[in-house]
DNA sequence: GTAAATTTTTACCATTTGGTAAAGTCACGA
DNA sequence: TCGTGACTTTACCAAATGGTAAAAATTTAC
């Protein structure tokens, strides 16, 4: 069904532009060149769509964590996870916003996800961040607020994205960003011995 | 008028969870404890309360920013900086959020405030920043980028809150958030010549 | 104590919104 | 060619929402 992906893509674009609650159905069947009850025959409701949305979202979303390799070399695996979360802050600022507008609102929708997907994931993952600095690999850091701050720093370039192009005349922060995200995560993890 | 304070402050709490879309007169009223029209006494509008309620926000807001001293010791002075910002993060999460949810929908009321504003007085601590850097008094980093990934981590614990609470199972984040923005940053900009 | 000004309530209203019912269109296989 | 199932349109509705008019209540000033 293509009408089907019509519709979520111009949901994306509403639901992240408009919040949950500023988005209408009118807005988003129009964008997808439909009418509303056209558009209320692919979903049963409003809430279906912004779920069936969050629900891909957050598939794909999570994956480069996942992938974080206990048996490769630490800092640049970490760096690498830096990169990754920076490339898909900067292609996909849509997915970016609705999953910060979700948790913005508390997240009302995904709270559950949190607590049973993510959750668990996440303290897998400070596991394997204590594990490298215990072997020496890797300069003593919290894991969890290390975590959050990777997060913080590469989804602020799509959350913030307007005030960021303002800032800096609207050339593209791309490149100074990586390098910069490169540098400060470095420093933070490389292990000192001089 | 302390019914216009009352207002406002239930106006935060509304607008800050449910978004400005999200959020109806009614709501605003109940939390006021007064009715809808009552309400549209003090205020003309629904959009007048919220711009208001940034007007307000954007007053203090920047004003951490605005102290930043160039005559002090740049490292001490931006970790001060750091602290402060996640300090009213902590303390200020609602009026944080409000001011997320605004940029994350594409600043259609602060855009002005923006360019106007907020832009020249980023640009002339940027100025500062690397003014010290040339003095050899901090590490050489990308000035508009560090400002940025400040923002960002600092931010983080009020926007994404929700979140964070899952993941550290409630246990209150402000001493290790502390810590570690302050290992990181400091990491980043003292100066190395060892 | 009373008139004027301020504040609050009651009763509305037009528009928007999420959603439905049902009639119509279209492709396609028997 | 007819029927069947998938899809689309038209016409609609009840509830919610931002906002108004005007009367009623309350406070203030003299």
């Amino acid at each position: 069904m293509r009408n089907r992906r019509l519709i979520l893509d111009s949901a994306l674009d509403v639901f992240s532009r408009d919040g949950y609650g500023g988005a209408t159905l009118d807005t988003i069947a129009k964008g997808a060149g439909l009418s509303k009850p056209n558009l209320l025959y692919y979903f049963e409701s409003k809430t279906e769509i912004y779920v069936t949305l969050l629900s891909q979202l957050l598939e794909t979303w999570l994956d480069p964590l996942v992938e974080l390799d206990p048996e490769a070399d630490p800092v640049e695996e970490l760096l690498g996870y830096v990169r990754h979360k920076l490339d898909m802050a900067l292609e996909l600022p849509a997915e970016s916003k609705l999953f910060a507008g979700e948790i913005l609102q508390g997240a009302p929708v995904i709270s559950s996800y949190l607590k049973d997907d993510l959750k668990p994931l996440f303290d897998r993952k400070c596991g394997v961040i204590q594990d490298w600095i215990d072997a020496g690999k890797l300069a003593p850091v919290d894991p969890a607020h290390l975590i959050f701050s990777i997060w913080a720093n590469t989804q602020h370039y799509a959350d913030f994205g307007t005030q960021v192009s303002v800032l800096l005349d609207d050339q593209d922060p791309a490149k100074r960003a990586h390098l910069h995200l490169e540098q400060m995560f470095r420093r933070l993890l490389t292990p000192v011995d001089c």
